[in-house]
DNA sequence: TAGATTGTTAATCGATTAACAATC
DNA sequence: TAGATTGTTAATCGATTAACAATC
């Protein structure tokens, strides 16, 4: 499908295709899920308008992110839902399978097993670990938990390609070295610490309470510019009265 | 403590005190986070380089980070960690009390509830709400699970900051409707959808499977730049017996 | 051809960082 | 005073966006 143009090959990029700015990255999942959407209500052709209507974006930020892409829409018509869906997913590497361990089976581990978001897209859940099995039920969603001591070996019957922390702060930089040492170079944390990898390991990082902190903040400035919206009034009412 | 300056009161910032660019706002709580540790480990003075350090960013950004919050150091000396905890604590308004509803106690709810991390620093549960919580447990951590068509009455019982919503995909948006018609206007989404709300109300996402996807591209661009150098070599190679 | 919409250019904006004067 | 380190400046980098030529 599709065959790489020659002029992508002769470009300057690096080895792997062209250079996609992090930013656009983290929007392709977003362009994608509209995208299924609209198929989903069987629409088949959208504008750049219509699409980034839907996630909430500029549409010259929706066509340029496009454009490091490739070139999927069609002048004056827009584009075909499906074949921009595909050629996304394609990008992004969701045409192939991505065997998921979680490492550390409390409530939120749990949670994380039984989400069923995880089952769509290659995303599969193909091993539960935890430092105490024993602790946990025998199996949840009908994978079994497994000591995170026999890692080597449960990774030598599931091949596993990105591997989730969700174990406590304390436990999360070892638990990382671990998957790391096995041969994991992807790794969602979880767990309230910065985890330090060595280069060529993706770390992304999941943290309620920093979210919570962020909406703190804003909330506390709204209600402390309302204050002061109240106080000014006061003193204009004060200099009118001196 | 620590007056406003008159310089700040002065400044033509907007009500509500000076600006902070959101990137550094998104950095507050990991600084935070890292002194507390300092703090624990008995450390009670640190410099701009040791403090980046810990939390892997050039210490050029920590302290133009600091800088937006005031002139909390010491030259030659460095940072006061109990002092400027204090200082970052009270910007992002952690020094006063955040009650937390959370919305849809199914898997996801249920480990938020009883996430320990909520406990620490100003932010405390205090409502669980579900479309039907004859389906819950009555109770979760001790705060008892209540009907989301109640929502009026609970919060006119319980005052409620930040409403985080574990729901669905389907119902979020009908929940933030509520939530927002309710006078909140903060929220926290782990539903994967894009909320629509109205000016002056915050939302924070939390995506999974966007995480997932994120970490999903850049392994394939590893794996197909391993590809292509081999490629590459077979090329070379080819070449030379050509 | 006329209307619509993409893909791209160039201007703008915000974030990062090196360098250093200020100052403890 | 000499050494250390902050707070700030200015250069650089990357991301956003308006505008429009290309083209269906």
């Amino acid at each position: 499908m599709t065959a790489r143009k020659p002029a992508d090959a002769a470009a300057g990029t690096q080895a792997g295709g062209r250079e996609i700015p992090e930013a656009t990255v983290a929007r392709l999942p977003e362009y994608l899920r509209a995208l299924t959407s609209l198929a989903e209500q069987g629409i088949s052709v959208c504008s750049s308008e219509e699409l980034a209507g839907a996630v909430n974006v500029n549409s010259a930020k929706l066509r340029k992110d496009l454009s490091y892409l490739g070139s999927y829409g069609t002048r004056g018509v827009g584009y075909d839902v499906d074949y921009l869906r595909y050629q996304i997913a394609r990008e992004i590497g969701l045409t192939q399978d991505w065997p998921v361990a979680i490492v550390g089976i409390g409530n939120l581990g749990h949670a994380l097993a039984n989400y069923s978001g995880f089952g769509t897209r290659g995303f599969r859940v193909a091993a539960l670990l935890d430092a105490a099995p024993e602790r946990c039920e025998e199996s949840v969603g009908g994978i079994p938990v497994r000591s995170f001591d026999d890692l080597d070996a449960v990774l030598a019957e599931t091949p596993v390609a990105i591997g989730v922390i969700a174990t406590p702060a304390g436990a999360a930089q070892g638990v990382a070295d671990r998957l790391v040492g096995a041969g994991i170079t992807s790794i969602l944390n979880f767990a309230p610490t910065n985890l330090v990898v060595p280069a060529g390991v993706s770390v992304r990082k999941v943290d309620l309470s920093v979210e919570l902190q962020i909406l703190a903040y804003h909330e506390q400035r709204r209600a402390g510019a309302e204050e002061l919206r109240g106080a000014a009034i006061a003193a204009a009412g004060e200099e009118q009265s001196a």
